[in-house]
DNA sequence: GGTGATTTGTTGACTGACAAAACATATTAG
DNA sequence: CTAATATGTTTTGTCAGTCAACAAATCACC
């Protein structure tokens, strides 16, 4: 719809080349060239100005055994951060990750209960004000960007709807934006999980991904479509955790945070897992593993659990079928204790899912496991702030650093 | 991930500018202007080189009443044209479309047999071989677009399977271009209704929507996703007729068309609603209007009916919940005698969503009937031709005219 | 250890696309 | 008939990327 000039191609190539820097990481010149298709001369002036927009660092080239004059290599500035924060019911965890998706420092401030928007913030801002000092002396701060378990809506990052937190409408984004001065953006966590494993993941290179998360709060999910993040009209795309995969039931039926049974998160829970397991809160810290643990076949898993795992399982792979029916996507990745279940019979899932997707799509598709440990959320969210910025290097206005 | 010039910075507004006058059809200079953001000079330039290039034309201003110099009309070249065929189970349809959407001939080739894909390739090569005089006399022809009803792989027309017409693994792209000497491409039927809806019908000017298509055959789907026709990585995305909608139930369920029970396609059938109905063959070429009509208050359905009506609405909404609650479109279309369910009860469809779909995204969806009639596939087909030549107007390769 | 082939960086001239400004023209309002 | 307004037309300017020539750094081979 609109018209673009030599201003847009000046603006698209910046991006472009800050841009595989950021993903792929230090990169040489030359590559830079082949990657773009554009000429050495113009790589190198676009370079040029990534470095002396602080953005970028030309290196000596790395020692090669090839023949020819050996090329810089460009690097992303280190000094370039943006401010990671994820609340949860029982922690927020806050973060300083850095262009190419290195997390600098990660906080985790553990709460008694459950947090309130206002406290969930206050707690932000204070740890934020804290790393304040750290940060101006050899940082530049592009925003904030915030994962919030539930939905979100992307225009101006208000929280529709949170159920695990219960939080109802709030405004986080604006909320923190206000109390720590920086640019802030609020996203569903999945959906930026989705981005992180994307970028630096099991989804590298891939043009269209589904992610699927599953936590001890339910199941969230986030799509990758034709090279860019998909999130609808309003940003809450992804929700594949309330789709139906059976039959509604009768009285005793669990229900999905959103209240609905016969849903894939009313079906396929954490709990349940546990329980048969017979793991307790002990393993709060490391659930996945002890989790992956329990499930192997030396973990010696009862007949009970098998069968949950089976029952699981099935359900899951409908659920998936229908994301690949409908997203025909090359890749599915699955995170949190999904993965657990990928892990523990890959080959149940896989009959799962071939009773209901179609061959056609069902050919194009790989199920793995996510990559990113610990850090995926704090990555996936600094992608959220970082995301200005890549798209137009040279005009980005760099919030003023607060309280100075 | 490529880095851009000039050159395409010209493609680019080329490319804009024609699109433009395509969709929204003949439009004052100045409004393409203000719609591109473009300078003055720069838009009578870029029209300028399209009138040279045969695909646009300069008339006269309109008589407005508004102050200041009138500005000139621009059109569409009406001697530019796709060609369009839709093998169905009865009949090959063969239409000739012209750029904007305007449709000059429609041939329907009813037959007696289902046609096996040699028989549909040769059918429509003997009706284009009968065109050809009256086309290569007025008309420029990009080439052919092939609307399938069936799964087809994007990046060679190929039909992995289409089960009503028992095709599998049919090269009806290559076929066809072979044939005839014209460059084809095929696609999803469904998919390509809903590039038409999006860029002619009910759609326009919406950037994510879902189309979904009840035919006799079953329930096909597409979708516009960020502003673009989205297809996955096979070209597959959109099989919403197979998604679960309820339990797999007992031996006597009935099947979709992939052997799965269940699914939206398996419960929501229109076999089913005609015989509740008490409709037969007779109404086979107005079938939508006399559902439509049998379905209205006026034309008293009976108990039976209603109930197969709630009944079947009810798995629509959950079908739909799933599309609303991971797509979190702004629109769904519905067309077939999906159209007609809609219209017949409203309300019941809306109950049935509220169900299934989560409160954000249920808010930001509206959910209307199709506005295309019979010329609906034909102008997708033709939107496939086109594709290439109003993505490089300038740099389109015309296929020589075959047969001269 | 020199010499040539190869690859890439560097520099300056060149092309082309859009913007901007000045002027021309066609319409409406009074 | 005149002023105001909007837009077409023409000319000049700016800027991005390309191209070609030359320089520099490495490897391979004698």
């Amino acid at each position: 719809m609109h018209g673009s000039n030599n201003d847009d191609v000046r603006r698209h190539n910046l991006s472009t080349i800050l841009g595989i820097v950021h993903r792929n990481g230090a990169t040489p010149r030359s590559q830079l060239t082949r990657m773009t298709g554009l000429n050495r001369s113009t790589v190198a002036a676009l370079v040029a100005e990534l470095v002396e927009l602080g953005l970028a660092l030309e290196r000596e080239p790395d020692a090669t055994k090839q023949v020819g004059r050996p090329s810089p290599v460009v690097a992303v500035d280190p000094r370039v951060v943006a401010l990671a924060v994820n609340p949860e019911i029982d922690a927020v965890t806050i973060a300083v990750v850095g262009l190419g998706g290195h997390v600098h420092r990660r906080i985790r401030h553990v709460l008694e209960h459950s947090p309130s928007v206002t406290e969930a913030v206050a707690i932000a801002e204070s740890v934020i004000a804290a790393l304040r000092g750290e940060l101006d002396a050899g940082f530049r701060v592009a925003g904030i960007g915030l994962a919030v378990p539930g939905q979100v809506r992307s225009s101006d990052g208000m929280v529709r709807l949170a159920p695990h937190l219960d939080w109802v409408d709030a405004p986080i984004a604006s909320l923190l934006s206000e109390a720590s001065g920086y640019p802030a953006f609020a996203a569903n966590d999945a959906g930026l999980g989705a981005i992180a494993e994307w970028h630096f993941g099991a989804g590298r290179g891939c043009r269209d991904l589904v992610y699927l998360n599953g936590g001890a709060s339910g199941i969230g999910g986030g799509i990758i479509a034709a090279g860019a993040p998909f999130g609808g009209v309003g940003g809450f795309a992804g929700e594949f955790g309330h789709i139906r995969v059976s039959a509604v039931g009768d009285a005793g039926a669990h229900l999905d945070s959103a209240g609905i049974a016969g849903t894939l998160e009313s079906e396929v829970r954490l709990s349940a897992l546990l329980s048969v397991l017979g793991l307790g809160a002990e393993h709060a810290e490391d659930l996945d593993d002890a989790l992956l643990a329990a499930l192997a076949d030396d973990g010696a898993p009862g007949d009970a659990a098998r069968a949950e795992v089976a029952r699981q399982l099935g359900h899951l792979g409908t659920a998936l079928g229908a994301a690949v029916n409908v997203l025909n996507p090359e890749l599915v990745v699955l995170g949190g204790f999904l993965a657990s279940l990928l892990v523990a019979d890959p080959a149940a899932l896989d009959a799962a899912l071939s009773r209901s997707a179609l061959a056609a799509p069902r050919e194009d598709v790989s199920v793995v496991r996510a990559e990113l440990g610990p850090n995926l959320l704090m990555v996936g969210a600094a992608e959220l702030a970082f995301a200005p910025l890549l798209g137009n290097p040279a005009g980005f206005g760099w919030p003023a650093s607060p309280g100075r």
